[in-house]
DNA sequence: AGCGACTGATACCGGTCGGTAACATCTTGC
DNA sequence: GCAAGATGTTACCGACCGGTATCAGTCGCT
């Protein structure tokens, strides 16, 4: 028996290394089951590895959360960044763009919330090396907020930025109990509703 | 040496009973360090109680963890109701007595956001007990603020309502990575922009 | 063929988890 | 004074936690 793959394979035959089948099921598990809810070993048995790959690739459980949140912000970012760049002159078409996605992504996958959301209700500890890098997301999302709603024009562009910011981590939390049917069934106009209010 | 106190009651002299202790630190405990974050040991240790008697008053430790949240659940409401009254005949004023409680909390206590969220978010088996009152919660936030909306009156008042409840969810868990001078200080005056913005 | 890098398998470590048993002690009401 | 109930104390349980050591196998490369 070669190298046994308990589950077929997603992605074609070569299979991946099993750093990045490790990384992937962590993302999914911390995602899905929440990151104290999920053991090392689990994360090694979902990526069809053993926990001793996972701690040769990785420095420890704390170390491996963090570069998933990492990986998570820099493709939220990525993602961002796509949908902006279709309204690049139209900074009200951008914002609402954004919202729309946002919407759209809890329509379909992503019924846990948000990521950074989480992380930051489930780790407490201040000292833990992920915090930060849910800060510095958070404080990213903020300065570019502010930057399209100064390009809106907004009559008070941090306001409305703040306001807007608010929104969006209350959709994803929403969800969490009410799901998509609840209060998040109304971020979009209510986006609207605060962006119109705003218009310089 | 009568029945150790090994820190001084903060109430009157006779003791509150161990399962009283328990509750208290247990509440506080949660919501402080996150509740799977908290073992039943350190729980009784912060009472002043041992494990056993933990384990006297309660059936296990999700079962402590949803009378908790009951119990948080009741408080919510009383200072909700309490709140709502001082402005009988104005429900807009109401409104904005709710949000400026909320912002007024932040600045004082509860810099660990909304105990409900927070639950929302850690319990993640859907069938954890507890999970049952935070959505019993989340439905009748929602019940509330659509009922206040609709005396405003609000054009939309269940859009209205929704867009509400989507800043408070939001401002509480703003608070967890950027703290009260993040977005969260912008709580008040967009929820009073969106309640001028459906103004009937 | 042979080397080196990667990986799997397995057993193990100390610690903590939620939860329980058995017994000693205190408080209280009668 | 005495019984009953509430509480403290200690030891313990099996399970799992994050993390490590050791050895065997597999693969690509030259």
């Amino acid at each position: 028996m070669p190298t046994p793959s308990p589950s077929p394979d997603t992605e074609s035959s070569p299979r991946q290394s099993a750093r990045d089948r490790i990384f992937a099921a962590a993302r999914e598990l911390f995602y899905r089951q929440g990151i104290r809810a999920v053991g090392v070993e689990s994360i090694a048995q979902e990526a069809g590895a053993t926990k001793m790959s996972l701690y040769r690739a990785f420095e420890s459980k704390d170390a491996l959360v963090t570069q998933c949140l990492q990986a998570t912000e820099q493709a939220l970012w990525a993602w961002w960044d796509a949908t902006v760049a279709l309204h690049a002159q139209n900074p009200r078409a951008a914002l609402l763009a954004l919202f729309e996605g946002i919407a759209a992504k809890a329509r379909t996958c992503e019924k846990r919330g948000c990521p950074m959301g989480n992380a930051a209700v489930e780790l407490t500890d201040e000292a833990h090396p992920a915090r930060a890098v849910v800060v510095t997301y958070n404080r990213e999302k903020r300065r570019r907020l502010r930057a399209l709603c100064k390009a809106l024009p907004a009559r008070d562009p941090e306001l409305l930025a703040d306001g807007l910011q608010l929104l969006m981590d209350g959709a994803y939390l929403s969800r969490l109990s009410l799901g998509v049917n609840g209060p998040n069934a109304a971020l979009q106009r209510t986006a609207e509703a605060l962006i119109d209010a705003h218009a310089g």
